[in-house]
RNA sequence: GUCCCCAUCGUCUAGAGGCCUAGGACACAACCCUUUCACGGUUGGUACCGGGGUUCGAAUCCCCGUGGGGACGCCA
């Protein structure tokens, strides 16, 4: 049984790049019938809160990655790494160590100046035939993992192919903390034994950890799983983002009026491919997806290829989804959506040139707000040669058939009396009508208003 | 500084030694469509970081540079 978890530390939203790590271990999960567990780590207690718990859910629940277990919270499992510490004490495998902050401080400095890797240097190790040195009173240990100093770790990244570091390279790192918490390192040692994770998919800054965390998996007697380094995603400048620096939350694509189906799509082909296949749903995203084909290198974020993504899930949406995603937007700006038009034609007309939710509720508004034209732009296209041809359509709009075709018609004809071209008088009915001078075909948008207030809208002209 | 990772069009990528005169998508340009602006359609330009090998043959394998990134916390 294939396993997966996406384990995030609840200081902040669900960004981009979190959001991707848990599309691919959630698809993996999904494409070999296995489970996908989520689970909280939030050790860090000055920094977790409650509210991004909730923030990191709701980012998950609007992209639709359900999790089959969890969520787990490291905070609720602290008796359980407790016991493996004292198991790690017992087996040898960790010790105390009374070096205070204020000396590993001191001591990284002096290395870092001397050009070397800042490491601990080992001074409350127990070797055989090693006389330790007495604890200091009033000094409360750490516990450290006691990492081999010989050979070699090494696995086979299913990303980034074959990783080898020497376990000289590592140091001995605190795996509780002087009140006697674990660390991060062992928590996730533990969890994903634990959990029975087969698989872990997480971004490539945890490269790093991983020997670490394969060290302490073996000393706890437990199997090592599979690891799978995901790249970053690079800002749309090629900068990696930060809080500082671009990072959002996915929640903002959906204030941005995003679909997620478009953000899902997007984020599955940034580092990962299936030949030339650009749009994808979900469900054959999954049947894809598989580790293979997922890029080593860093990719950086395209908005506009998302946007273009965005529009083409929008023009393939049904009018009443699309409503009902609309509706909201229009009333959180207190813009009261009647019947007529209806919000369902109005999308319907509008659906093929946007790109967003927010711009099809730009566009729906004008038809259900009191509206006055920039008079600046009514000026230029309201010209003196195309005012009786609108006194003419202004007549005959209160006759004319309620349809398109005969609206059409009727702006045709009287254009035609006065020897004007079509745009002479479209643009000013335009802009009377919607305020706006790019509006899908004129007739279509004007017998999408009720006659009257057409008939309202034009006298104003008058 | 040390260790680790990465390197194909502006961007996302295809490419697992001959199928590559390097393909697709976004973006860009031109044209077509057109009732404005879009949408759509057609066409076009643009890339294998550099240098050495290996090989009959390298974008693909190896080495060295260079550039970029990550890690080096009693954070996760």
């Amino acid at each position: 049984m294939i396993r997966t978890r996406f384990a995030p530390s609840p200081t902040g939203f669900l960004h981009i790049g979190g959001a991707r790590t848990a599309l691919f271990s959630w698809a993996f999960a999904r494409h070999h019938g296995g489970q996908f567990v989520l689970r909280i780590e939030d050790t860090d207690v000055a920094r977790s809160t409650p509210a991004a718990v909730q923030a990191i859910i709701d980012g998950m629940n609007w992209l639709g990655l359900a999790h089959d277990e969890g969520p787990f919270y490291q905070m609720q499992r602290m008796d359980r790494y407790k016991e493996a510490l004292r198991q790690m004490l017992a087996d040898g495998h960790a010790y105390c160590c009374y070096t205070t902050q204020e000396e590993l401080d001191a001591m990284r400095e002096e290395q870092r100046a001397k050009g070397l890797k800042p490491r601990y240097d080992g001074t409350w190790r127990p070797e055989p035939g090693k006389t330790l040195p007495t604890p200091p009173a009033g000094v409360l240990p750490v516990i450290r993992f006691k990492n081999p100093t010989e050979g070699v770790v090494a696995w086979n990244d299913l990303v980034k192919g074959r990783i080898e570091i020497a376990n000289a390279e590592l140091d001995d790192l605190i795996i509780a903390r002087q009140d006697g918490t674990p660390t991060y390192n062992f928590c996730v040692v533990v969890d994903d034994w634990d959990m029975k994770i087969t698989h872990v998919i997480r971004g490539d800054d945890h490269v790093n950890n991983t020997p670490r965390q394969i060290n302490i998996l073996k000393a706890l007697g437990a199997e090592v799983p599979l690891y799978a380094h995901l790249s970053m995603i690079l800002g749309d400048d090629g900068q990696k983002l930060s809080k500082r620096h671009g990072a959002v939350s996915v929640m903002q694509y959906h204030e941005d009026g995003y679909l997620p189906e478009a953000v899902l799509n997007y984020l599955a082909r940034l580092g990962w491919s299936h030949g030339d296949d650009e749009v994808f749903s979900m469900e054959q995203f999954c049947a894809w997806f598989d580790l293979d084909h997922i890029t080593p290198s860093a990719a950086q974020f395209n908005t506009e290829k998302l946007n273009w993504l965005n529009a083409h899930y929008i023009k393939q949406t049904d009018n009443a989804r699309l409503a009902g995603l609309v509706r909201p937007r229009l009333e959180a700006r207190e813009v009261s959506v009647t019947d007529t038009p209806s919000l369902e034609a109005i999308i319907g007309l509008y659906k093929e040139r946007i790109s967003n939710l927010n711009e099809l509720a730009d566009a729906a508004e004008v038809f259900y707000i009191d509206l006055t034209p920039n008079a600046e732009l009514l000026a230029q296209h309201l010209t003196p040669e195309a005012k009786p041809a609108l006194a003419d359509f202004i007549a005959g709009i209160r006759e004319v058939a309620w349809e398109a075709p005969a609206i059409g018609a009727l702006i045709k004809s009287c254009i035609g009396a006065h020897g004007l071209k079509m745009p002479k008088l479209a643009m000013p009915l335009r802009i009377l009508l919607t305020g706006q001078a790019q509006t899908p075909s004129v007739d279509a948008v004007v017998a999408l208003f009720p006659r009257e207030v057409v008939i309202k809208r034009l006298a104003a002209a008058a």
